[in-house]
DNA sequence: CCCAATTTACGACAGGTGTCGTAAATAAAT
DNA sequence: ATTTATTTACGACACCTGTCGTAAATTGGG
C-alpha cells in the first residue's frame, strides 16, 4: 500500500480506464493506438506489469480478461501533485497552483469556480 | 535543446543550486545530506551526468569545480507542469491548478496574489 | 473436429536512474 | 619531498521502463 507514482505510459492506460471501465487489453490498445504508434504486446505487457503492482485488477471473461483499476484518479492526481510540489516547488502546492494558473487558459466556468473557491477560503479565514 | 524533464534526484540538486549558485560538489552534497542519506560519490556522479546532458555547467576553480545550472527554474517548472497536466489531467492546466489549490494551505499573501491574478483575468476577459 | 485468429504468457533488450567502490589526480600540510 | 586528504573520473550493478518477438493456450468458424 505504498504511495504510487505511475509512469507516463502507465498513466496513459489509467486515463483510458478511468473514462470507461472495464476494458480488455485490445480495447485499451485501440484507444492508445489512436495517439501513439505502439505494438499490441507492448500494451499487454504494460498492463500485466500494472497488474503485478496492483495498479490494475482483472477478471476472466471467457478467453480474455477484463481490466479495471482499483486506484482512484483523485488519489493518483494528489500524490503526483504533491511529489511535484515537493521536488520542483519547494513543497508549496500553492506556488505550484499559481504557476499552473499562469500557464492555463481558463474558461468562464473555470474562472467562476476559482472565484467560488476564493470566497470559500475567505469565509474560513477572513483577511 | 529538447524539452527537459529532470528526474527527482536531479531536481533535488537543481533546487539547491537555484538557491545559491555556484557551488562545489561538496557543498551540494552537504545540503543533500541534511535530508537524505547518500554517499558523496553518488552526488558527484549525478552532477557529472547532469553536466553531460547540459543540466549543469561548471568552471575550474583550482582543485575543484564550481557548478551552476544554465536551465531556469521557471522553464523547468513549466515543462514539468505541462507534462503532468497532459498525463494526469487530460491536458487541462486549469483543472490541475484547481486540484493543487485544494491541496494547498494558502497564506494571506498567497490569497491576495490569487485575487490579483483573478482581477487581471477579469480585465482581459470580462464576464 | 480441425484450423486460423486471438489472446495470453514470458523472455529479452536497450536506455535511464540511483547507488557505490576503487583508482587516479591534485592540492595541502608537515 | 613525502604523506595525507580531497576531488575527480570511471566503471559497475540492480532496478525500472518502454519496447518487442515468439510461443503457448484458447476459441470460434467452417
Amino acid at each position: 500500500m505504498s504511495i504510487l507514482y505511475p509512469s507516463d505510459a502507465e498513466l496513459e492506460i489509467l486515463q483510458i480506464l478511468w473514462e470507461a471501465q472495464p476494458l480488455t487489453v485490445r480495447q485499451v490498445h485501440e484507444q492508445l493506438a489512436l495517439t501513439k504508434d505502439v505494438g499490441y504486446t507492448t500494451t499487454l505487457k504494460q498492463m500485466q506489469r500494472m497488474l503485478d503492482k496492483e495498479l490494475l485488477s482483472r477478471t476472466e471473461e471467457g478467453k480474455t480478461h477484463l481490466y479495471t483499476t482499483p486506484v482512484q484518479r483523485g488519489n493518483i492526481r494528489k500524490s503526483l501533485l504533491s511529489r511535484l510540489a515537493e521536488t520542483a516547488f519547494k513543497g508549496s502546492a500553492m506556488s505550484l497552483a499559481m504557476q499552473a494558473l499562469g500557464d492555463s487558459d481558463p474558461s468562464e466556468q473555470e474562472l467562476e469556480a476559482l472565484e467560488r473557491w476564493l470566497e470559500e477560503k475567505r469565509k474560513q479565514n477572513p483577511s
